[in-house]
DNA sequence: AAGAGCACCCGACATAAGTCGTGTCGTGGC
DNA sequence: GCCACGACACGACTTATGTCGGGTGCTCTT
């Protein structure tokens, strides 16, 4: 983790980045000034942990570069993937709104770069500029809709349903195909925790709807052979 | 469903649901009076449905007297409870906020009263009030925290633990004894919505505890004998 | 008093999910 | 080339969870 006072370069990069946040890009100049000028930038490792559950929350994230993913853990070690994140997104802000503690932990997947903002600016802002909390309500009411969603999928869904909802969610086309792209940190492990489940059993998964003709599990990405028969085992 | 407008001693009533809403009792007069002027007053039915998943978010309700639920629900018919509600919680915002339509279907558990307060006046009200805006962002991010503790239970704990936590949460000192109050909707199909199961799995679950001599099923409560070993059972 | 409906019980069962031990394969370091 | 390691495969197994069909007792109605 490294420490950097926003120097003319870094304040561009930091301007470019909220520019691409959403609500935030129509933000008045006094918002933007007041945000610009109180960021830090830090940066992560691979594996790195940004914080745990029950930190104290004192900064609010925007992501700049890099993946990052929040998830909850058992004592027995057992994970619960509660969100994945890319850029330019938002996190952080929930336990600056609460009790004052993180909910889940943070792990940078890949090496990240993150602009952290101290809570109280984001509660000053908040207080003063009603445009501002407009933009917090609606990220935040979508966050709810992301945890609604997957509580439904939790307690409703099997295995098999939620891997195929997933991949028809995270599909892309890529010359013609339609695939869910690999990264190098998107192990067995890694989309089992995003499920809820483990690796064996997400593997089971995979081995039959391949078995079943309706993707192909390549090295760099999943190939969806069949989107339509992969939406019906979505019930 | 009845509509009326709100009659002097209407109104009354409402001033008083609503200073019992927390974080809108200390908004300014301006924000009240609005409140208090766009708020009509509605009634329903023990298992009525106020409104379905995916309609049109048109209201924004706090909940003056009776329990709620809301829930999703599977084509086969199971349900995933989300939240329960009693008076004075505010629902159905998180529709106005995101696309327009309600995330989850709502139902009366017994006779309800709620005020229903227009969507535009809501979204008029955080526009102006940052006060008002605060509030809500307060709301939200509280309801994250539920949302983000469920996903956490359905995905990584068993039915036995979720049982014994949510017996542990809403229990209460009634003369002498640590117990659950059952209400005359609290049926087992009501409590295995809210845990994520069926009736049958939980009737069982429920047995092993009081085998094992850690509770006592009545008609009207579930007495809980033995409150630490149930919190052992949480893992 | 009979009948209907509901809440719940119970045992048998089918399937889903998680665990464990071992084995393969490719990669990267030395 | 050798070795260690991580990612993944596979089969055997246990346990958890959900389903089904029938049955009991209670309450409310008529």
């Amino acid at each position: 983790m490294t420490d950097a006072a926003p120097t003319p370069p870094a304040r561009e990069r930091l301007e470019r980045a909220l520019g691409r946040v959403p609500y935030f890009a129509q933000q008045p100049d006094a918002v933007k000034n007041t945000l610009l000028t109180s960021a830090r930038h830090h940066e992560y490792e691979a594996g790195q942990i940004i914080y745990l559950a029950g930190d104290p929350a004192k900064y609010v994230y925007v992501l700049e570069q890099g993946w990052i993913k929040s998830s909850r853990m058992t004592r027995a070690g057992r994970e619960q993937g509660l969100l994945f994140l890319r850029p330019v997104d938002v996190f952080g802000h929930i336990g600056v709104f609460t009790d004052g503690t993180y909910p889940g932990s943070t792990t940078a997947l890949e090496h990240a770069h993150v602009w952290a903002i101290p809570a109280e600016t984001i509660l000053g802002l908040a207080r003063q500029h009603p445009e501002f909390s407009v933009g917090l309500i609606r990220e935040l009411s979508s966050r709810i809709l992301h945890f609604i969603s997957l509580a439904e999928e939790l307690g409703l869904r099997s295995v098999d349903a939620r891997l195929c909802q997933n991949l028809l969610r995270n599909a892309v086309i890529q010359d013609g195909r339609m695939v869910v792209p690999r990264r190098e940190w998107t192990t067995f492990d890694e989309m089992a925790v995003r499920l809820g489940t483990v690796r064996d059993v997400l593997s089971r998964s995979l081995k039959k709807l391949e078995a079943d003709g309706l993707i192909l599990v390549e090295r760099d990405a999943i190939v969806l052979l069949d989107p339509h028969g992969l939406a019906d085992r979505c019930n």
